[in-house]
DNA sequence: AAATGAATAT
DNA sequence: CATATTCATT
């Protein structure tokens, strides 16, 4: 018998042994007993019928009762959260404790899956140090990664809460990560809502969530050939807790789903129940620099104040010394030459974004995929992409030629995703983004791919 | 006895 | 993978 056993096999089981042992002690007169018996056999019908053996419904973890569960464990605290409270704070009826203790268990190993990363890059960016040297690149690449106060953001969904249909939804997603505070569960997703309250956006409405930057020709270094290139990337994360995370959630109506507000939102620290300290460990502002040239002080030392500038352009709540940065050479980062040859030329009227390219083009597939760290890129955690979506348009990458450092300028990643026209897409359509170079969305000038 | 969480099963 | 169930501990 297999479970769950259903009443109908119990019953046609000992139909035969019933039968059988009939057969064996009456062995003349028993016919019209056991047909009799078969008719009342062939009665048992559904297992809906009897409660004894009928299975309750599996529990599906909606969005919103996720968020319930966040919010019931946000309210009692990280260190004092059990099953049983849980249930109780979340109030939902079919709901058993053991139900609850199951997606416990699968919240705990997703907080810790994200704890862990988030060490691991923390520690690889201070791991940086002016020793390697790259063989053959001469790219550069400036990295910086920022941490801002852990985010009070208390919907635990913020992003897994939509399907990522409409416009804005994209953007939406990932600024909710840079929420300070949220309401409660129903947040505005508008692209307003990025209100960093110690933060507020700058002149330039750069974000501090980050991007990507690379620019050509610098004046940095003189020598220097034109098309070299120079990738800046700035990221912020909250809380400690690392960047994005996409999963398909829930995995039965194959909803695409960006959970990392939900459990990338690690429990808030809230007022009334402050976390347990130490458990949540929030590294210190922290400034890499790696590049993949021969570069020596002298060229960085160049870098670095425009470097500080234009990292306090981001955050001005930031205070960056110079002594937190370091450098790196490394040969990993943009191999493609020829791709930044082709990347664009201006960095004003980014509305207009005419020049610009995002993400990979076909000679740039390999951009990507070819740093160390790939999930440092626009302040989202693309490491855990969904290995079926090749050449993830997500990095947002920017690059600018002839322009010097003091007019550096940043702009969003949401910013180029709203500009994309592409949101409406993001996850809906897989195969769109597997399809041909070709058939990417071309808006404005602007490629996509 | 009930709650818990790791391990295991479905 | 998501959820359920089991089981040893507390």
């Amino acid at each position: 018998l297999l479970k769950p056993v259903r009443m109908k096999e119990l019953r046609n089981i000992w139909q035969h042994v019933y039968r059988k042992k009939m057969h064996e002690v009456k062995e003349i007169e028993v016919d019209s007993d056991a047909t009799r018996k078969r008719k009342d056999v062939d009665h048992g019908d559904q297992d809906s019928s009897d409660g004894a053996t009928a299975k309750k419904a599996r529990v599906v973890w909606s969005v919103d009762l996720h968020q319930k569960f966040v919010n019931a464990v946000n309210q009692i605290g990280f260190d004092k959260v059990g099953p049983k409270k849980i249930l109780d704070l979340m109030n939902v009826p079919g709901l058993t404790r053991e139900n609850v203790a199951s997606h416990l268990q699968k919240y705990r190993l997703y907080l810790g899956r994200l704890q862990k990363q988030n060490e691991e890059r923390i520690l690889g960016s201070a791991r940086q140090d002016f020793s390697t040297k790259g063989p053959s690149s001469e790219n550069l690449n400036l990295r910086s990664s920022f941490q801002e106060q852990p985010s009070n953001t208390s919907s635990g969904y913020p992003h897994a809460s939509q399907k990522i249909q409409g416009q804005s939804s994209v953007s939406d997603s990932q600024l909710e990560e840079t929420k300070r505070t949220v309401p409660l569960p129903a947040p505005d997703r508008s692209m307003n809502s990025v209100s960093s309250a110690a933060e507020p956006q700058n002149v330039a409405g750069v974000s501090p969530i980050g991007g990507v930057l690379s620019f050509k020709g610098l004046p940095v270094n003189q020598d220097r050939k034109p098309s070299e290139t120079m990738i800046l990337e700035c990221q912020a994360w909250t809380g400690g807790v690392p960047a994005k995370q996409f999963m398909q959630y829930p995995k039965h109506n194959h909803a695409r789903c960006d959970l990392l507000g939900d459990y990338a939102c690690l429990p808030k620290p809230d007022l009334e129940h402050p976390t347990a300290p130490g458990h949540l460990f929030t590294p210190p502002p922290l400034i890499s620099m790696s590049c993949s040239t021969e570069m020596d002080a002298r060229n960085f030392s160049d870098v670095k104040p425009a470097l500080l500038d234009c990292i306090k352009s981001f955050s001005p709540a930031l205070t960056c010394t110079a002594d937190s940065v370091s450098v790196q050479i490394s040969d990993s980062v943009v191999t493609s030459t020829d791709a930044a040859d082709r990347k664009f030329s201006s960095v004003e009227g980014l509305p207009s974004t005419k020049d610009c390219y995002f993400g990979q083009t076909s000679n740039q597939g390999s951009w990507l995929r070819s740093q160390e760290e790939p999930s440092i890129i626009c302040g989202a955690d693309f490491a855990s992409l969904p290995e079926d979506l090749p050449g993830y348009p997500l990095q947002g990458g920017v690059s600018f030629e002839n322009v010097g450092l003091s007019s550096i300028d940043l702009f969003h990643y949401n910013d180029a995703m709203i500009l994309s026209g592409l949101q409406s897409n993001w996850y809906d359509d897989q195969d769109h983004f597997s399809s041909e170079t070709t058939d990417y969305p071309l808006m404005d000038g602007c490629l996509f791919a």
